[in-house]
DNA sequence: CTTAAAAAAGACCGAATGGTTTTTTATAAG
DNA sequence: CTTATAAAAAACCATTCGGTCTTTTTTAAG
């Protein structure tokens, strides 16, 4: 009985980073099977089928990343470092990613809009959480005085994941850091609230 | 002679817009078979195989896109109002899209990463295509006096196109054009560099 | 109207797909 | 050590995949 839940947690890790990889319609058993030296009855011993196993594995995924801003949290308590904790949870993807791949949100999103609708509720779900979590820190951070009064929770959040997702996208596909760094320096800038004009860049 | 051009470029519409919707690897030829209502041979006629046919699909797409931009561009001479076309370009994915499923360079980077190495070059191209354009009008807006001198035109093309291409994600996952409007209204302030603070909302 | 060429249809192919079922093997409790 | 059961393997299935090739139909020039 145990032995058959490791495995299955096996199946689920191997197969989490081949669908973030390759998506999740590009992935074909013959891939898991050959990623987990496991034969077909092995798999779906533990799958009623293939789109059970992609449910599983998504948020497989989404754990993994939440499991990370958690760590990343840590003794984190004022609002900016809370903000700053988020950042780095993105720039990670690219840097040492909690599942390969890239962001297995993004990822999933555009392939779920049309392609996969059966698992556009789960990426909504895990979308809407990290923006509620981002809009959370930041109406704690006006509660406290830590952050403006001005500040729109509900529209920063959006602006936040937005750009973040969006820099990840750029920087995974040029394959050069860069651009997130870019986006990662503008948002610091945003959130640390010292740079007031349009946009500036080297502090200057 | 004539025909077969006609019946090409109305192949590359239909499947530019199913590739676009779909995902590349998801869109199988009966799918294409399906929509121009030609058989396997009549399709085989004009493209060699299924990634000749992706390829000049995605071409076809950015085309459509960059005609969008380029009728919007008209008359619009200063940096800013030239920026809010680029804006209006992006917000026009969701309201009217010039090729049905959204951001074809999104969608195609998301998945050509891995799963499609073919295509990343022609989608690099493309992006790379952007965010010059941007940073030209930029650089120009700077040069006229029109932008501030202190903005750096590589790190703000970044963060512009970044931006843009996940509310596009955003919006189109939660099938709300609030997300993107919020990151508009964010870049217009930006843009106008009349806002100073690092957020405001409703022009507070 | 004829006819050569272009365009499209349609039959055909091997390989791979997701999925099912049966059989074998491994596990762990008694 | 035995044995019931869980886990994995392996054979099997219908369907669909991209692709090829041959035949038929359409086109348009002479």
């Amino acid at each position: 009985m145990r032995k058959g839940e490791r495995t299955k947690e096996f199946i689920l890790e191997q197969s989490a980073a081949l669908f973030n990889k390759q998506g999740y319609a590009s992935t074909s058993l013959s891939d898991i099977m050959a990623a987990t030296k496991l034969e077909k009855g092995g798999i779906y011993n533990h799958f009623a089928n293939k789109e059970a196993l992609m449910q599983e594995a998504f948020l497989f995924a989404v754990q993994q990343v939440e499991a990370r801003y958690n760590t990343l949290l840590e003794e984190r308590r004022d609002s900016r470092s809370r903000l700053y904790a988020v950042l780095e949870v993105f720039k990670s993807f690219l840097t040492d990613p909690p599942v390969r791949g890239g962001c297995p949100m993004l990822n999933a999103a555009i392939e779920a809009d049309d392609a996969l609708p059966a698992l556009r509720p789960s990426v909504r779900r895990a979308l809407e959480g990290w923006r509620t979590a981002i809009k959370g820190i930041l109406e704690r951070g006006i509660a406290r005085g830590e952050l403006r009064r001005d500040l729109d929770p509900e529209s920063f959040s959006s602006v936040l994941l937005a750009s973040l997702e969006g820099a990840v996208m750029l920087s995974k596909m040029y394959r050069d850091p860069v651009h997130i760094e870019r986006v990662l320096r503008f948002l610091e800038l945003q959130i640390d609230g010292l740079e007031v004009r349009p946009y500036l860049y080297a502090g200057g």
